[in-house]
DNA sequence: ACTCAATGGTCTGACACTAGCCCAATAAGG
DNA sequence: CCTTATTGGGCTAGTGTCAGACCATTGAGT
């Protein structure tokens, strides 16, 4: 922070790049969080949704082709179909990933994360939940704790955002999985064991209880906790 | 929620409108604000800052001006003052303002609101804070205590801000901004009475010493409590 | 009175992005 | 085998945005 914090929060940039920057961006995350699993939506329909021109999108959509994140099919059931699965972690790849990002970035996307998880876990154990708000909060806790190691990850962050969607705003959900999707490379790059697994289901179990009983000081102590685990181990990685 | 709420969530649109609509807001909003109040940075500086190209800049600033926000003057120490000040609301401004906001974006924009100024105070609670912030974070306090009237919504934006800004996470800290201004139109809508003054004052009192203490779960209560009141009272307008 | 640095005002050529249209390929279903 | 709905592929004309250069104005200091 140079001169008034205030004033450079708010005069920051309005655009973080170009149109086909910016697509590309949020085509991979969609891949990489495990949103689509098989074929994006057609392309005149993605666009509308996207706000951006097809000629654009089709930029991005051959951008991810010629990177291996998608196969393009014509004709009638073609489509933009996702050739991408995240690989095995291997010995190294953390520690290059950390290095990846900026010291800074990382602390920044750690704290931010944390916040805003919290925050919306709290909201979520204040609100009067319907019994079809509690039965998919349920659904999504008994999905990620019965997952096999290749589907955890999708399956983690299906319940994560869960959260934040069921809160009822779009805008949490929108922060929510914005915050998530900077550190994904940092989490799929984290071996995944079947002794964190079990932690990690416990904390799981803990956080859905604290929400589904309506105390929002349990529910914000038990994402906390349960962050606080993967981000003082990416924290040992800083310099 | 539709269909695949995840869906929606992640291929949402890319960007809110085009650079200048964008710019055009994000000017305002500083303005609203109060983090400008006298002169805005040079055109060439300000365009860097945003990230867009001075034509562009220049004609947001052509349509605050028509629009009665800005004076610009040429020549050396001239530039762009700002020249509006909130007015003091009036019988049905508090109504009208609700009216213009949608049921759902209202309920949207509190709840985003709750959980992302909670979860900063909850994360600045956990930080080991230096002497620089303590004494940063009392500082505002005292502004915010000792404001008159016409001050009172500035000052209280910077302190609310400022909690944010002291996490040290730059997201963080443009994500409460911009929760903030969302519901900046409904706030400057609001007579400031002096009970609500002294009765905010001391939720802030807590809120700071809890942050000081290093009590998150009380920080957060405070934040939870504080916020509340101001949602319940909108609340009250809605259909 | 003059100078000059800082600032807004204007122009130009290039590139990005868009809307809308039509073509080409494909596979299910008759 | 043929038809047809659905989907990607490609083109064009028009608008938005940009970088950079140059002009016009102002007022503090000399």
């Amino acid at each position: 922070m140079d001169e008034s914090p205030r004033l450079t929060t708010v005069l920051r940039p309005v655009r973080a790049g170009n149109a086909f920057e910016e697509t590309v961006e949020r085509l991979l995350q969609a891949i990489k969080l495990g949103v689509v699993t098989e074929k994006l939506p057609p392309e005149r329909e993605l666009a509308v949704q996207l706000g951006i021109s097809r000629v654009t999108l089709r930029e991005a959509i051959r951008a991810l082709q010629e990177a291996g994140y998608l196969t393009v099919r014509r004709g009638r059931y073609g489509g933009a179909f996702v050739t991408y699965a995240p690989p095995r972690p291997r010995q190294g790849d953390l520690r290059r990933a950390v290095a990846d990002m900026g010291d800074d970035d990382l602390a920044d996307a750690l704290t931010f994360r944390m916040a805003v998880e919290c925050g919306a876990a709290q909201v979520l154990a204040t609100a009067e939940l319907d019994a079809a708000r509690r039965d998919a909060l349920r659904q999504r806790l008994r999905e990620v704790n019965s997952a096999g190691p290749d589907d955890y990850r999708r399956l983690d962050t299906a319940f994560h955002l869960a959260i934040a969607e069921l809160t009822g705003s779009a805008l949490l959900a929108a922060t929510c999985a914005d915050a998530r999707l900077r550190v994904t490379d940092l989490l799929n790059a984290i071996p995944v064991l079947q002794r964190n697994i079990e932690h990690a289901a416990a904390q799981h179990e803990a956080i859905v209880t604290a929400i589904l009983a309506g105390d929002p000081e349990a529910a914000r102590r038990a994402v906390a906790e349960h962050l606080e685990g993967t981000a003082a181990l990416l924290r040992g990685f800083l310099a």
